[in-house]
DNA sequence: AGGTATTCACATGAAACTATTCTCTGAGTTAGG
DNA sequence: TAACTCAGAGAATAGTTTCATGTGAATACCTGT
């Protein structure tokens, strides 16, 4: 295309009618103005936390539901409503929220710590400093304003999973040494079964209070979608049946919403690319093949060169025939690594990395015992052919030679 | 034939190690008054 | 003498290695009939 054309093309994007109306409504983050099918849940975290408004320290809660469920959206409206409140009233309260997700910013107990203190106003250094210190300006922080503080932690089982309980414990007990505030802790989990692996104590105080989100039915899918769907698209840009398809869809996965609202989102971006007036129920298909190769190269674009050649020699084995095992598949790499120069990693590094593999869903593993013939993993390749044939392109340009 | 022990090939867990990135601190150096 | 520079110590972290232990069914071996 020459500059013309490109000039073209671009005036005639701008002169067409999008199909979205308002397309930030689709995107993850957004909080809308009413939250639906969470009336009871909201009530129970609202009466929780309610004492705060009157500067007395919230039990602890602990909420936890699968993905989807609507947890971080109704804890950030209950909170939002506090905090507008409590600034028109002049009530002494402070909400923290942070992801413990979120890599490089608060997913090791010093930065999830540093991020609390800088969402407090002070910047801490990203390494450098000793755990205790950081937990010092913390506290001094939190002291220096006499306020109840409610700390919430999403996806709180990411981070205690990885670096163990401590920082919880130590959250915990914060209060013992406050003189004049008091933190609340709301911890956010996927996993229901997440408090069972922490330390007695800190199970205890963690959960003085826990709030349970069900998955959404078709039904409730149908409604939250119908309602994001009527403030994100023109009228008249869905067809009939593309609301239901996509709660179908996303019924299936245990009623999340948030991939519902990703799979609208996706299947309107597809039609617009296409240039036709209104989302079809053909463009939902496509939107669910589409999210689940790009997550897939997008993952497999972020990792290193060692675990490409894991990936390769995976994909060659399993290419002459189905279920090879890591033992076949370190001797491949190994060769492969002899070949490019490369050191190769241990055996048993290269376990883990099949190991997430298959967590990631690239794979499908199964441990397996042949008996005298020992034990391994049984391993099949996981992706769907077009993204595969992708990423064999990529990899045959990164080793050829 | 039936029961028990052995064996294999890794899986899995924990601890230790290495390299990198960053802050803090104190000694040495420089420039201006 | 204050300001600046720089090296070294100490800390967090990611990625890995090393070492130790666990696993489970096919196979080998043993025992009694």
């Amino acid at each position: 295309m020459g500059d013309r054309g490109l000039l073209g093309f671009f005036e005639a994007y701008l002169s067409k009618d999008s199909i979205f109306a308002d397309k930030k409504v689709l995107h993850a983050g957004y909080v809308p103005p009413h939250v639906l099918h969470r009336d009871a849940q909201m009530q129970q975290l609202a009466g929780m936390l309610a004492p705060a408004l009157k500067h007395e320290k919230p039990s602890n809660i602990f909420i936890y539901g699968k993905t989807g469920t609507g947890k971080t959206l109704t804890t950030t409206h209950v909170t939002q409503q506090m905090e507008q409140l409590a600034a028109d009233r002049g009530i002494p309260l402070r909400i923290i929220h942070v992801n413990c997700k979120l890599k490089r910013v608060a997913d090791t107990e010093y930065r999830l710590v540093a991020q609390v203190c800088k969402l407090l106003g002070h910047e801490m250094p990203a390494t450098g400093l000793p755990t205790q210190e950081i937990y010092d300006a913390l506290q001094s922080l939190l002291d220096a304003y006499s306020a109840v503080n409610i700390i919430v932690l999403d996806e709180v089982d990411e981070l205690i999973g990885k670096t163990g309980d401590d920082l919880l414990y130590n959250l915990t007990r914060m209060n013992a040494h406050l003189k004049r505030s008091q933190v609340c802790l709301v911890g956010i989990s996927n996993n229901s079964l997440f408090t069972d692996t922490l330390d007695p104590r800190v199970r205890s105080s963690l959960s003085e209070e826990e709030i349970i989100f069900p998955p959404y039915n078709a039904m409730e899918l149908q409604e939250i979608l119908r309602h994001r769907a009527q403030a994100a698209f023109a009228s008249n840009a869905l067809s009939e049946g593309v609301v239901e398809k996509c709660a179908a869809y996303a019924a299936q996965d245990h009623g999340d919403a948030r991939r519902a609202i990703e799979l609208l989102r996706v299947a309107g971006e597809l039609a617009q690319r296409e240039g036709v007036p209104a989302v079809q129920l053909h463009h939902v298909d496509r939107a669910e093949e589409t999210i689940d190769a790009d997550r897939i190269f997008k993952l497999f674009s972020t990792q290193p060169e060692q675990w490409h050649l894991v990936l390769h020699a995976t994909i060659v084995l399993c290419d002459k025939r189905q279920g090879v095992s890591t033992g076949e598949i370190y001797e491949w790499y190994h060769q492969a690594c002899k070949q490019h120069g490369q050191r190769p990693l241990t055996q048993r590094r290269v376990s883990d990395i099949l190991a997430e593999m298959d967590q990631l869903g690239m794979l499908a593993t199964q441990v397996i015992s042949k008996g005298r013939y020992g034990r391994t993993r049984d391993i099949a390749i996981n992706i769907p052919p077009s993204t595969l044939e992708q990423i064999k392109a990529a990899l045959a340009k990164e080793f050829s030679a």
